[in-house]
DNA sequence: TTGAAAGCGGTACCAC
DNA sequence: GTGGTACCGCTTTCAA
């Protein structure tokens, strides 16, 4: 049995195929005796429309994508969970890409998502920032509503959800403050958007305390276990002049973490430290990690809604931000 | 300027579709000054073939769709990364399904994938095992290659790569029995085809190692660092008669380990714990686990090459079997 | 209420 | 080499 199209079903219910798109799609009246004929050979065949050629008149495929760096970062992987089971629930499928952070990935995933057409783009971390300088490549996906999750691209068509990573790291800072701390460094180990504002807000909320020259208490260090084990030995030929590390990342913080430690520093007696993304990790590390949650999954629902808002042709333009949650945990007090 | 198709392409080349259709396929001969004057014309409108129209003839869309439980959890991400950079290397793009592990959502999925004629779908997880007991559900991909990662479904057109979860865990009981223990708990929280055969492997090696009774300790709990840490508390209230516990998955063993370290147990001097999944929490847990490499990755990667293989038509049946391998750290000794 | 027919934007076959 | 044309499987308009 080939697989039928509606042709063949129009055929076997003696009726023309306008009347069998119409019982499939419920559209228009359908005389009774008729459309049951038409249900019954479309049940006896278990017949399936072609969404392609569906689509090659609707010119929609019902489907968007996701771009990410990396779905293996738990972090993204949360807001793709979301936005997935937000989308399948309608009929959507979603395909993901990992872009690696590269720009000409980027254009090239941005070419065949055009030539599929999909309904929406969602861009996942603020590295697509960068997009705003290659115009070359956000002209590939013309037309096609693309929302950033944390990130801003001012072009049209784009929209954003952002989360207020200055204000939350302040909150860190302002935290330990009050706890008695007055030497932080800020580790920073990626280089976007977001972990500049993280940055700033470190550096304003330093200011806000009246703590000056706390611009030379700012690190760099790779990213991961790693770069914060790496990090840890740097600070410690420093002779550990801090009480409190604040970092950008979670898994680097942990990464610190452990340095120090094996450095024979206690956690948090001897010296403080704060993650931020409140991820599974935090809570397997001992201690058990302070950090700032900003709510992915909050974040990948407001880039869906958004999403869903712009291609129902609802004009709901999301302007509110995502305010991180201090999350108090054993590696402070 | 409204988006261009290939008449339009034609038109303003003095040409027909059908040239226009040879230059971008690279199909046949053309003239090389039309090709010239077609490539102009492709180029000043920065023209896109439709993938849909294309589609409509071709019956593909190249794209494939991967079912996982859930993304979020990295074991399975780290295949989907895999899968997904594989594909879409080639052109195709890959479309991300969270069933949450319940079937009836599997079905869904297939239903929409088959009206969508996805080329191909992975399934990731050992749960997918279940399908064989719902014939009505795998009906609705009828002749869609599906390949199964570390599970069987025996119908037409289901392959798979399987893990040898049962010698992986049989290897994890010789090492700890080489250690010179020999009371062992084993621990198991989800219940797929996948556990069982761990299950297996640990009550084999016992067996072999001549240690009566293991069926006894085979305690079940809930998954996750909550369930290892409640399954702590019971085991305690046996007065851990054991001297090792071997664990389905590192998250549990991670809160097993934290349980035990709660009541005054120390890892590994007084009790040893494993783990199985080599995932990146064992190297952030302290001490850092002892766990199963089953190396995602190379499943990721053969699934990948065998659903390639089925659809570009060569018959390559792997039969071969993953060997997970032990990765020896701390929580061992 | 129904059905014929015109697209949708390509591919591929077949004359010329 | 080139162009006409018949599909691919639907939706939608328009007469009847």
């Amino acid at each position: 049995m080939q697989t039928m199209n509606i042709y063949d079903i129009a055929a076997e219910a003696k009726t023309s195929i306008s009347t069998v798109s119409r019982v499939l799609n419920n559209k228009g009246n359908v005389n009774p005796e008729i459309r049951q004929r038409v249900e019954e050979v479309l049940k006896k065949y278990d017949y399936k429309p072609s969404a392609i050629a569906r689509g090659m008149v609707s010119k929609t495929m019902k489907s968007i994508a996701i771009l990410t760096v990396d779905v293996r970062v738990t972090h993204y992987a949360r807001m793709v969970y979301v936005i997935e089971q937000i989308f399948s629930n309608e009929g959507y499928n979603v395909t993901v890409c990992n872009t690696g952070g590269s720009i000409s990935e980027c254009g090239r995933y941005f070419e065949i998502l055009s030539e599929k057409q999909v309904d929406g783009i969602v861009l996942i971390g603020s590295v697509f920032n960068e997009l705003i300088h290659y115009p070359e490549m956000t002209a590939r996906i013309k037309g096609i509503p693309v929302v950033v999750a944390n990130g801003q691209v001012k072009q049209p068509d784009f929209y954003s959800v952002m989360v207020d990573d200055m204000k939350g790291i302040r909150s860190v800072v302002d935290y330990l403050y009050e706890k008695g701390h007055r030497d932080l460094l800020y580790l920073y180990d990626l280089e976007t958007e977001s972990s500049r504002a993280k940055c700033q807000g470190f550096l304003e909320a330093m200011k806000l305390h009246d703590i000056a020259g706390a611009e030379k208490n700012v690190v760099h260090c790779r990213y991961g276990l790693e770069g914060g084990l790496e990090a840890a030995e740097e600070i410690c030929q420093l002779g550990i002049p801090f009480t409190g590390i604040v970092c950008g990342e979670d898994i680097t913080a942990i990464g610190v973490m452990k340095g120090l430690k094996k450095k024979g520093f206690r956690v948090p007696e001897d010296i403080a430290v704060t993650g931020c993304n409140n991820s599974p990790d935090s809570l397997i590390c001992e201690p058990e990690l302070t950090t700032l949650d900003n709510k992915p999954e909050l974040l990948g629902d407001m880039c869906a809604q958004l999403l869903k808002d712009v291609l129902e042709g609802r004009k709901a333009l999301s302007n509110v931000a995502i305010q991180p949650e201090l999350m108090i945990r054993g590696t402070t007090q």
